[in-house]
DNA sequence: TGCAAACTCTACTAATATACTAGGGTAATA
DNA sequence: TATTACCCTAGTATATTAGTAGAGTTTGCA
């Protein structure tokens, strides 16, 4: 299951990409627009900023702007930030690999195939989905 | 993440796919052959029993066995019943939907039609599994 | 026939982790 | 000085992963 603090964090980002220009916008008007818990929203895009995906200003006028344009921001790269490994299990994991404790033989492990498979096709989508894909089919 | 529980469902399930004959299976033997713990096994197969995919035998001599065919055991179904939805969000599941409180409408979701492509393409891959295909595969 | 061993089945309990909410105060900027 | 992001803490709820204890059922043997 995807958590909200993902599922959130992609609409914020799509919100942002969607405003005029590159002025900051302002967490509030965020998540009042994308009926997200302010305080929620304002760890997680903490987390965004933190990652280089976005930047941010404070004081009057300050808020949350991309750094990068919206083509060019993956989704795989913000589920990585915000939810962890694509895979779903460590032992499968290309970015946050872990060894199975119970397993003495991965290649002899009847899930760790499938979940090779299962990996591939939704690494697949996530890596060639960015944002202005996102957008443009809505 | 996969839980512990449906990877030692699964691991259990292909374990007495390759038992001789249909000859029931005790816990022990599967829980101690598979590094297990034999009270949590026990939880999960009586889980299995009870959706259909295993049949039990008490008393000397008892055990598990399956009640089909290997290749007809999909992995699709296994996942569901021990899992959960195979969709990243309710709002995408066909089996579990649910309608998100935070969305005013499905369609203007950004993350909404992305997770449906998630779901499009590991329902392909857990469809068309069974438990023949990752004993052949090991 | 009756007892004992070998099993599954059920119900509690508990440690641990994680997700999410909510509040406060601090620092930077116009 | 007002506005905004930033940071820290703590609480609540829920799921996961077991462990413990015993009840119920079947088989085989005396």
């Amino acid at each position: 299951m995807l958590s909200r603090k993902t599922k959130y964090g992609i609409k914020a980002l799509t919100f942002l990409a969607q405003q005029d220009g590159n002025e900051p916008t302002q967490i509030s008007h965020i998540a009042t627009s994308e009926n997200i818990s302010q305080k929620f929203l304002e760890s997680i895009l903490l987390t965004l900023r933190k990652a280089g995906i976005l930047g941010s200003k404070k004081g009057k006028g300050g808020g949350y702007y991309l750094l990068k344009e919206a083509d060019n921001i993956k989704i795989a790269h913000v589920y990585r930030v915000l939810e962890g490994p694509i895979a779903m299990m460590p032992c499968v994991s290309l970015n946050f690999y872990e060894k199975c404790d119970d397993c003495p033989d991965e290649d002899a492990c009847s899930v760790h195939n499938l979940m090779i498979q299962v990996r591939d096709s939704t690494l697949n989508i996530l890596e060639n989905t960015t944002l202005t894909d996102i957008i443009s089919e809505q």
